[in-house]
DNA sequence: GTTGTTCTGGTCGCCATGACCAGAACCATA
DNA sequence: TATGGTTCTGGTCATGGCGACCAGAACAAC
């Protein structure tokens, strides 16, 4: 049989090996959730009840299984805590380890983030009366108490989006099964800071084939009126390059 | 089967707390150590001389200490294999923790990539009878047999280093101290396996302010003669992007 | 209807970039 | 020395992407 590139020499153990030479750790999955509310970047948090850190926020997590992989506790602990199952959304941004980043013992956490839609399915998979949805911009300002270096974890996650978004075709991951390009447009304001010209945002999108597909339907006029807006549903292109570019610099920005 | 879910471990600590309840894995870190060798990418490999995979090749790497950074641990790690005390070349991307990739135990890895200019720096910290520079083609190539998830470990140091070239100015560290425009395309050309226009190539270089700056010295010509090369050095903005993108799709391709 | 709003299609101009050319400066020969 | 081959380096030219901007279309509220 060829060779396989992982190998699993199941019971080959050499002759007097000692695992307990070697530095123990325990290894955990701490998932940054994202999503939109009102056209702000949040992040889910969950209020803890017990030492350390009691009743500071942290983000969720818990421990690696020896059985599964990486990924798939990461999925598991996406599914505990939102009961959304979309493993596909997780994306590995970071591991940590800092001697004490953890009190108790030594602790070595590899960080995923997930890019939701569905609120309503956060709320309803977690305990509620720990989970809450807080703005990023109050996170990174430092404005909310983090437990253990989550604030630092929290910060790579959104790096690791703000360039997802340029190169891989995520945004639409951030709006519901149909979305309007308004709603689209508003993720990428809202992750990079900026601000888009509609049109030349419309134009972008319809010159990348099969990234959003038009449904033929339209949205509801919001509050304010206006013209009711074409709804798209995101199309199978999924991973290899958005069509919108973050912008170097403005020139005359307002 | 009850699956007792490890939410309770999610900070919350029980009466009676003992860390040996949680599973026990061996944290290592494993650095791929990227240089360029007569245009070509290469990466440092070391024989194994013990079981499991005795005799096959790995990228180098080690245990993390309880009291050291994962950082820490990979700046140790290239220093006791290359002697080259170059923190800031490292660069994490990536964490393994595949049930059954280390046969003896559970062991989580961290990945690192380092880029290196100074080849004869390699060969001199390394044991070197062990320690040998193998193309990055071969290697992907699966042309080399590769110890544990080593191959899946380059090939994303490679990805890595690859969108990293175009996001940073990274590029500079895989050239010596001084070097011509023509060896800093050859970088680009290697990783990213594409031709690009040496007098546009100057012309980029040259418009991004305090990226490399002219020495004003020359270098030797080559064997096949031809104009003497301006000699650059490195510029301080080294993090901020470097001016060269990757060319989206070649159309009249030689 | 009028006003205000948002969506949507379009134009215009700048500039980054790819393709290409020509001279300059060197090495190797005859 | 002369000539050809090679590489470097400065330049032109045209295309295309993209930002800025405008105007009409289609709705809600008054």
């Amino acid at each position: 049989m060829a060779t396989r590139t992982t190998r699993t020499a199941r019971g080959v153990k050499p002759v007097g090996y000692d695992p307990s030479q070697y530095p123990a750790f325990a290894v955990t999955v701490d998932v940054v959730i994202l999503t939109m509310v009102d056209g702000e970047l949040h992040v889910l948090l969950v209020r803890r009840a017990h030492d350390p850190f009691a009743g500071m926020w942290a983000i969720p997590g818990g421990f690696k299984l020896p059985t599964e992989t990486l990924d798939a506790a990461a999925s598991r602990e996406l599914a505990e805590e939102t009961g959304v199952d979309a493993a596909s959304l997780l994306a590995q941004f970071g591991a940590y380890g800092d001697p004490e980043r953890d009190p108790r013992m030594n602790v070595v956490t590899v960080g995923y983030v997930a890019v939701l839609r569905d609120v309503g399915a956060i709320e309803a998979g977690s305990d509620a009366a720990e989970a809450e949805l807080h703005p990023v911009l109050d996170v990174l300002a430092g404005r909310i108490e983090l437990a253990f270096d989550h604030l630092r974890i929290i910060g790579d996650a959104i790096a690791r989006v703000r360039t997802d978004l340029e190169v891989t075709g995520i945004a639409t991951a951030f709006v519901g099964p149909t979305f309007t390009l308004a709603e689209l447009r508003a993720v990428y304001e809202a992750v990079w800071g900026v601000q888009l010209d509609s049109a030349n945002f419309r134009r972008s999108v319809a010159s990348e084939q099969g990234w959003v597909i038009p449904t033929g339907r339209r949205a509801p006029s919001g509050a304010a009126g206006g013209k009711p807006a074409e709804l798209f549903k995101a199309g199978a292109a999924w991973k290899q390059g958005g069509p919108i570019r973050r912008p170097r610099s403005s020139k005359r920005g307002a």
